[in-house]
DNA sequence: TTGACTTATATGTCTAGACATATAATCGTA
DNA sequence: TACGATTATATGTCTAGACATATAAGTCAA
């Protein structure tokens, strides 16, 4: 057609359809909801079979830009948000990755069966036994962060005779125990006294929290919320779109 | 093989490969840097054709799970990150999708060339016109966000005439320039008398900080800065692993 | 040993078919 | 009118090939 007649050293062909879909849906001509063409009629406009056409819809389906209805056809979706990867590392891929001295220190550990609290913030209705981890990552030997942590023994019945005195519960866990999902809340705070002593910032200093759940199917495996002093630290999260 | 002979309703076949291999990567089985079997390999386990595998392989490769090279072959990535979909609505969405009323309010709106510390944030060199903005973002009328914003005139010339005393600048620029990239960079401060006096909180208060930067091919567009009451508000980041 | 050239090979893309399957639409019936 | 059965159709998956292309590895000359 017309459209993207200049094009130097061609992409692929299923990118090129990709991409001129994916150009409508961002500049509005195709707006949420519209129609995308039906697969044989791509593969009319751009001459080519269709299994070329589906994998250029099928890409643009898992990105989310579009929803694909058997027998009805290809949709563009609805949430125009948007939508950035956030890349949590463990804290001692996070520190090193910044070129710093990666330093651990166990603060408190407690095997206890679960309160009321531990179970509420586990999302677990039965009270099993849990463990309870407090440490600090630091980089550079100055506090990084705060880790408080509560490890689910029902699912990690390992976690009672792993050694968290040297190895974080973060790193432990990823080793050793596959997720499935995780959620991650972020909120602000400021320091009251024993979080400032900890990370060695004054009271009353903001903080950030990120608060992290994570499951293996449907299964609390984990809770943690680390605590940055505020100022230091930023969490960066990019998008790319186009 | 011997391995997953107890399938139910059997997905189909390039999911169930891809599954096997994601589950030998998140149980450490496949540690990083580990060669996945060759195309033909598997072709050959699986008694699949080519393309088979290769739908498997390339979703796996587009997860960042594995990295492929040609010649070379398929490997496992390095970053055992986590890594989050963080989705960001515009503050309508995000309210409205709370089930709140929105309410929005311009507090500014200042046209002028762009100072040292505008340049500064929108990473741009010349010193072209600038609109800066603030205003207030509120769900049921109580403060739910202050927003302080910088838009590049030289790329987006037509907000020089919009009225963003009724339309939230974040919302017209959603509609009116599609954007290609953008980077979030989360910290925590404590309010000043000028915030304070904004989201209606105590100075002191801990707020949630999110600065965003909006590029479309390698142009900045808009520089923002949201405030959130920390205690309030809270940003969900969601992970589907497996 | 080093650099330039050649070759083998794994992935990247594509085709022209096929059958499966979910479901929107239609038609028929209570 | 409402509901249930039937049908048409767009997507979902798969095959058995093909050629393209980047590049690791091997070869050979300076």
């Amino acid at each position: 057609m017309s459209l993207s007649t200049d094009s130097p050293d061609q992409p692929t062909l299923y990118k090129r359809i990709r991409a001129d879909i994916e150009k409508r849906i961002l500049t509005g001509e195709w707006p949420p909801g519209h129609r995308i063409p039906f697969e044989h009629e791509l593969v009319t406009r751009y001459g080519c079979s269709r299994m070329t056409v589906n994998k250029a819809l099928s890409e643009l389906a898992q990105a989310d830009l579009i929803e694909r209805r058997r027998r009805a056809g290809s949709f563009v979706r609805r949430p125009q948000h948007q939508s950035a990867v956030l890349k949590i590392a463990d804290m001692r891929a996070e520190i090193t990755g910044l070129g710093r001295a990666y330093g651990y220190e166990l603060i408190g550990r407690k095997l206890r069966t679960a309160t009321t609290v531990d179970r509420d913030r586990l999302g677990v209705k039965k009270a099993g036994k849990v463990i309870a981890i407090t440490c600090r990552h630091s980089a550079d030997k100055v506090p990084f962060a705060v880790e408080d942590r509560l490890i689910d023994l029902a699912s990690v019945p390992d976690a009672a005779t792993a050694d968290f005195s040297r190895e974080p519960p973060g790193s432990w866990l990823l080793h050793h125990v596959p997720w499935t999902e995780a959620e991650h809340t972020i909120s602000a705070i400021v320091a009251d006294d024993r979080t400032a002593e900890a990370l060695d910032i004054a009271i009353g200093a903001p903080c950030l929290v990120i608060d992290r759940y994570t499951w293996r199917s449907a299964r609390t495996i984990t809770a943690v919320r680390l605590l940055y002093p505020g100022d230091s630290h930023r969490l960066v999260a990019r998008f790319k779109g186009g």
